[in-house]
Formats: structure tokens, C-alpha cells, sequence
DNA sequence: TGTCTAATTGACACTCAGTGCCAGACGGTC
DNA sequence: GACCGTCTGGCACTGAGTGTCAATTAGACA
């Protein structure tokens, strides 16, 4: 007897499984140049069926990253309160990192992302997620709100700015095909703002 | 004798008035319940020659945001070098004010815009071309290179982390309807950014 | 004025993403 | 076996966006 019933562990085997034969054929033909029909086809699913576990084609490959945002803010709250927000935030989008066996296939999965103007847009729809799922600990550890109601402002452009270092050197990472590891690079994106600013 | 051909100028005419047009019909039905077929009927065009104006029904609304990025790039260029860039930056963006007579149709575009996800993912894509426009002459004001060759991300971090601002500043101008200046709310951001960071 | 030429246009057909609907298949339960 | 909820495939549909082509229009030039 499973914690999980029957019915979902089928759905996420087939999930899981449309999902890599979906991937291979980005891959292999391109995201723009395959089609719903080609995947359900390699799949051995009707067309409609796809749909039933994707709302589009774009989550097929930016699925896992709708999580991302509570985690991170679940992270965020782990981090010592006297620990400077900009250094937390650092700390914490530092956990994404490299899965060692994957730096291949991930740097394709990047250059495809950066590349498809759809999936940039898609991509970028998710860091306002993360956004709004880090805003709250973010306002928690701001300064208290001066009485102006511009609060959630405040924690909004530092979350964004952090999210934006984030984007900055992902972009880099991809670019330089991970010639430079993405923890340092982010380091510098954090750093760059600190100099900027100061 | 005009500097501009008559062709280009009946075409920049028939341009705004389609754009005119398709903009009543969105604010009044919505964007998304406004199919393309609605604008070429009420602008008295074919459905095809729409998409000769416009590559996108989004382009109606965003079209007009596509030479920002370079309208900033050149502000920023004619601030005092020994301005520092995160003031700089603020300045530059500062300049987008509100329309005086046009502040109410203004929010409404806003509200729309960051209601409606095709338009809010569209308005994200214009901020990395905003983004790629300021490059150049941020990168030209901050401190030497290194020589990591990693100029570049420093310069796109800072200018990401502005726009962000710019992002979250606007959001919460449309959601409070314009009750604090755009400068102000901008202000707000770019100086918490530079606390959070200090 | 008349003719040549190039840009513009509308119409048609097409691809592809995404949705609504419905009837049937399938698995678990009693 | 009968019952029930879920998943599935098939079908039809909307709506965005593109390619093509013949007809039209307006400017240029003689």
C-alpha cells in the first residue's frame, strides 16, 4: 500500500514520461518545429490527451521551474535573520545549481530557452512568480514600513533586482556554455549591483 | 515637398488610425475578447492587412514602447559623466512621466496590460530589448574590466536590476491608479535597492 | 494625358495552438 | 456482476499568424 494512490502514480509515470519524449524531439528537431501532434504521436497519446497534462507546449520545458519560487522563499526563511537581505538573497538563489551529470543537457535546454522567444516569455512569466512567492519574507526582513504604504514596493524592486542578477547570469552561464561556474557568475551579478548602487 | 514620401506618410496615417481604432475596442470589450477580425472590421481593412501594420495583435498596444530602449540609451548618454549610474539610471527613467491629459486612458492601458498575460509577457520581452539598448553606455560608465570578460554581466545586472525597478514601480502605480506620482514611486525603488544592498 | 512600375490590398487556403464536448474505455469498489 | 468516477480519443471549433497571388492603386515620368 503506497501513500500515493494508484491514479496518481500513473498520471505522474505518464507525465514523466510524455514530458522526456517531448524534450528529446525539442531537442532533436527544435521547440518551434515540433509540433503538439509530433509529440503525442512519439508519445503514443491523441493529441487531446497531451493537453490533459500540459497546459502548453512552453511547460513541457518550463514545468519544473513553477515550484522553484516557493521553495527559494522557503529557503529565504531558513536564513539567519541578521544575515543582510542582499547576502541572503545571494545565498539563496545560489541553491540552483549546476546537477553535475545534467551540464549538458541543461546548457541545451538553457540555449533553446534563450533562443525561442516563446519560452524566453514563458520564463520570464515564472520570475514574477518567484517574485510574488519571495516578496512576503522579503517585506518581513525590510526595514519596518515608514507609514507610506509603499512597503510591498520596497520588497518588490529588491526581489526583482535579485531575480533580474539571476536572469543576468544565467543568460551568461548559457552564453558562455558554462565555461564559468553559475554560482560565481551570479556573485558578480549580486556584486555588480552592491558597486552600482554604493 | 515634404522630407517624408507620401507613400510612408499615408501609410503612418493609416498606421495610427487602425491603432486608434483598436484601441477603443479594447478597452471596451477587453483585449482578449477583441479578435483580430473585430479591428479589421471596425478599421474598414481585410484581416490580412492587419497583420501588415502589426506582426502581433500585441504590437497595437506595446508597439509604440519598441524605440524606448534607445530613446533611454541616448538620455543616458547626455547625463554628466560624473553622475553616478545608479543615479543616472533613475533619471533616465524618471523622464517616463504621465501624460498629463492622458493620465486616465494611460492607467487604463496599464491595468489592462497587467491584467491580460500575452500583453504582460510581450511588455516583459520590450524590457530586455530596453535592456540590450542601455548596455553599451552602461557598460561604458562602469569601472574598468577586470579583465575576467565578464563586463558585460556586470553591465546587465545593473541595468536589469533599474529595470526591475522601473517594472515594479509602474505595477504598483496601476494598482494604486495613480495616486502617488510615477517619479515618486520610482524613487522609492531605486532607493531601496541601494538600502538593501548598503 | 497616358503609360509604366512598384507598393498595397483583399481573398483564399493553410498551419498550429488551445478549448469544449461527448461517448466509450478502464480501474477500483461494493 | 453492477456501479461510479476518472481518463481517453475523436471531433469540431475558435483564433492567431503566414504564404501566395491576382487585382488595384498611386506615384513617376514622358
Amino acid at each position: 500500500m503506497s501513500s500515493e494512490s494508484l491514479w496518481s502514480r500513473t498520471r505522474r509515470a505518464a507525465f514523466a514520461e510524455i514530458a522526456e519524449v517531448a524534450m528529446e524531439l525539442f531537442l532533436e528537431k527544435g521547440f518551434e518545429a515540433t509540433t503538439i501532434d509530433d509529440i503525442a504521436a512519439a508519445a503514443g497519446i491523441s493529441r487531446r490527451s497531451f493537453f490533459r497534462y500540459f497546459g502548453t507546449k512552453e511547460d513541457v520545458v518550463l514545468g519544473n521551474l513553477a515550484g522553484e519560487g516557493a521553495r527559494a522563499a522557503a529557503a529565504l526563511a531558513e536564513r539567519p535573520d541578521d544575515e543582510p537581505l542582499w547576502t541572503a538573497l545571494l545565498n539563496v538563489v545560489a541553491l540552483i545549481d549546476e546537477a553535475p551529470g545534467e551540464r549538458e543537457r541543461l546548457l541545451k535546454i538553457s540555449e533553446m530557452m534563450y533562443g525561442t522567444p516563446s519560452l524566453r516569455a514563458r520564463s520570464l512569466e515564472k520570475h514574477l512568480q518567484w517574485q510574488a512567492d519571495l516578496l512576503p519574507e522579503v517585506k518581513r526582513r525590510l526595514p519596518a514600513d515608514p507609514g507610506d504604504g509603499l512597503a510591498d514596493l520596497r520588497a518588490a524592486a529588491v526581489v526583482a533586482g535579485a531575480i533580474a542578477c539571476l536572469d543576468a547570469a544565467g543568460e551568461t552561464w548559457t552564453r558562455q556554455k558554462g565555461a564559468v561556474p553559475l554560482r560565481e557568475l551570479l556573485k558578480v551579478a549580486f556584486d555588480s549591483i552592491g558597486h552600482a548602487v554604493g
